[in-house]
DNA sequence: GCCGTTTTCGGCCCGACTGTTTTCAGTCG
């Protein structure tokens, strides 16, 4: 049996806190097991192999007892003590808690004083009106169990809002309430300005509170008011919520940055500053010494007082952040303006919408050194196969291409797929006539996990293959990654030279942000690629750019910040 | 359940809102 991978134990850590929860247990037990099951979700490297070599408990947040269970979890595939758990509460029990104001308290009076155990027996107790007879609960909450329970609230986890399309509609936003106070200070906050693959909302900052009654006049909202004095909050018409939350500019800093989240990177903050007796919140930083509250017009200002330098949004996830910032080991993250070059792009050779010459025209416009044209290979199965007597033609057109146009050097690739062997669907003697290979897995995804990485291995160590796209083919929000063991193919493309795409589709940001940096922490060069496949497509790049700051990247770790001929050397093909 | 300029016990971020209440627990971000 081969070991559960982090998110599996998260997961089963997660549920377990959950059921701690129900159980009664108090708060910081239940938030331990929280704060643990995050601390497997973000871990570098495979925290079952950790365990079996007896040092789990080195991650933050793991001690005797989880190590124990988290074994249980590897050699028996279950937890003793959720098993049990499991049996007292049905997972009904569980969705029920997914309700807005009904929290694992209130769920599990419900259960225990009238037998509610799931979503349908919570519908007839309110229905019935019996749950208004409880002590505590009342008609209005009984009507709002129903309304909760007819919108469905039960039963689909509520939706995220990609990246690109939030970012999208915040800046609008943004534009408009600008337009209304030129003056204003404006700031994007939450989980979009830290550039995570998707957000559950917009947070925006202002101040200037008149902006406040402002919001619901915008043509971008379906609706919207004012919620306080100083909040207002209003849904777009793609059915996306807008929080917008107004300040005095004395006190900018400390608003933005509470907002900007996210909120394990803000515990962690404030229970730092508590050691060194300072209490931080969104208004301002109380310091016990003088009893006087600083306000903070920058966020600077805020974490200069907490004896820490400026952190970048990208890095507030608590994963070690707050120790460097202290420290002053802070990486200076990779920036847009570093990349010279982008080595993953498609033209209407395969399933791309524009030609060559449009596709160096548009990256020249980017002010790159150097593209790479590369289409699918030769069974890429979607009915734009490029056989092996069109790729030779089409390296005779990108050189042709590549001497028209002035300014950006061209190179003749591929993405050649990586048959479920492991082998390119190129023979070398083609592949060796290309500038750049980059090899992906399109099809075959339901491999199982030995396989698969068995695969991805094999196609790292063939000698001409020169990265690894989108190496764990998962879409955010809407697939998972197919089962593949990315620490060995981390660890065979660090000993091949073999680089890892960090592909910047919005869709795809693969490599993650924990497995880019696990990669750059084991020596590996990641690469940066828009797989355009369009000319507008090129310009997706930043969100490669913002899942390389997320994984702490320096400009040193990104290989298209190289000049061509300094990437050209670093090649494997050109080392052998 | 974890952890240590409070070190093996006694703490463990901060604040707003809600509904059901005469003072607050629970929920949420």
């Amino acid at each position: 049996m081969s070991d559960p991978a982090n998110s599996t134990i998260a997961d089963a850590l997660d549920e377990l806190g959950d059921l701690y929860e129900l159980d009664g247990a108090v708060i910081h037990r239940v938030l331990a097991y929280r704060t643990a099951a995050r601390a497997v979700r973000d871990a570098r490297g495979s925290v079952a192999q950790l365990a079996r070599e007896g040092a789990v408990t080195s991650i933050p947040g793991i001690g005797a007892t989880l190590e124990r269970k988290i074994l249980d979890l590897i050699e028996t595939g279950e937890i003793p003590a959720a098993v049990k758990l499991r049996e007292r509460y049905p997972p009904g029990l569980l969705a029920i808690t997914a309700l807005p104001g009904l929290g694992p308290k209130r769920a599990r009076r419900l259960f225990d004083e009238l037998g509610v155990d799931s979503p349908d027996a919570l519908r007839a107790a309110a229905s019935a009106q019996r749950i208004r007879t409880l002590k505590g609960f009342g008609a209005k909450g009984e009507q709002a169990i129903l309304a909760a329970l007819d919108a469905g609230a039960a039963e689909r986890p509520r939706s995220r809002t990609l990246l690109d399309r939030a970012l999208e509609i915040g800046e609008l936003i943004i534009e408009a309430l600008r337009a209304l106070d030129p003056q204003a200070q404006i700031m994007l906050a939450g989980s979009a300005r830290r550039r995570a693959d998707s957000v559950k909302d917009l947070d925006i900052v202002v101040d200037c509170p008149s902006l406040l009654d402002s919001l619901g006049t915008l043509d971008l909202l379906e609706e919207g008011g004012r919620t306080s004095p100083s909040a207002a909050r209003g849904r777009t018409h793609s059915g996306l919520t807008v929080e917008l939350r107004a300040v005095s500019s004395e006190q900018f800093g400390n608003l933005l940055q509470h907002l900007s989240g996210s909120s394990a990177h803000n515990a962690a903050l404030r229970e730092r500053a508590v050691r060194v007796g300072l209490h931080i919140s969104e208004y301002g930083i109380l310091e016990d010494a003088t009893q006087t509250t600083h306000h903070c017009a920058t966020e600077d200002e805020v974490y200069a007082r907490a004896g820490l330098s400026y952190i970048e949004p990208e890095l507030r996830e608590n994963r070690g952040e707050l120790e460097a910032a202290a420290a002053g080991t802070l990486p200076v993250l990779v920036e847009l303006s570093d990349i010279r070059g982008d080595l993953h792009a498609h033209t209407t050779a395969s399933d791309g919408h524009a030609s060559i010459e449009q596709m160096a025209q548009a990256a020249l416009a980017l002010g790159y050194e150097y593209l790479a044209i590369t289409d699918h290979s030769a069974t890429h199965g979607f009915g734009d196969d490029v056989s092996p007597e069109q790729l030779r033609r089409q390296i005779e057109l990108v050189r042709e291409a590549d001497a028209k146009v002035e300014g950006i050097k061209l190179l003749a690739g591929s993405e050649v797929n990586i048959l479920p062997d492991g082998s390119p669907d190129y023979d070398d003697d083609l592949l060796a006539a290309l500038d750049w290979v980059i090899a992906s897995v399109h099809t075959s995804f339901a491999l199982d996990r030995d396989a698969m990485t068995e695969r991805m291995c094999r196609a790292a160590n063939h000698p001409l293959i020169d990265a690894i796209g989108h190496p764990t083919g998962r879409l955010v929000q809407r697939r998972a990654p197919y089962e593949l063991d990315v620490d060995a193919l981390i660890a065979t493309c660090a000993a091949t030279g073999t680089m890892l795409e960090i592909n910047a589709s919005p869709h795809r940001r693969d490599l993650d942000e924990i497995h880019s940096r696990a990669a750059a922490a084991a020596g590996v060069r990641l690469v940066i690629n828009s797989d355009a496949h369009s000319t507008g497509g090129l310009q997706s790049l930043p969100y490669g750019i913002w899942t390389a700051r997320r994984a702490w990247l320096t400009a040193a770790d990104v290989a298209n910040t190289l000049p061509w001929p300094a990437f050209a050397a670093r090649l494997k093909r050109s080392r052998r």
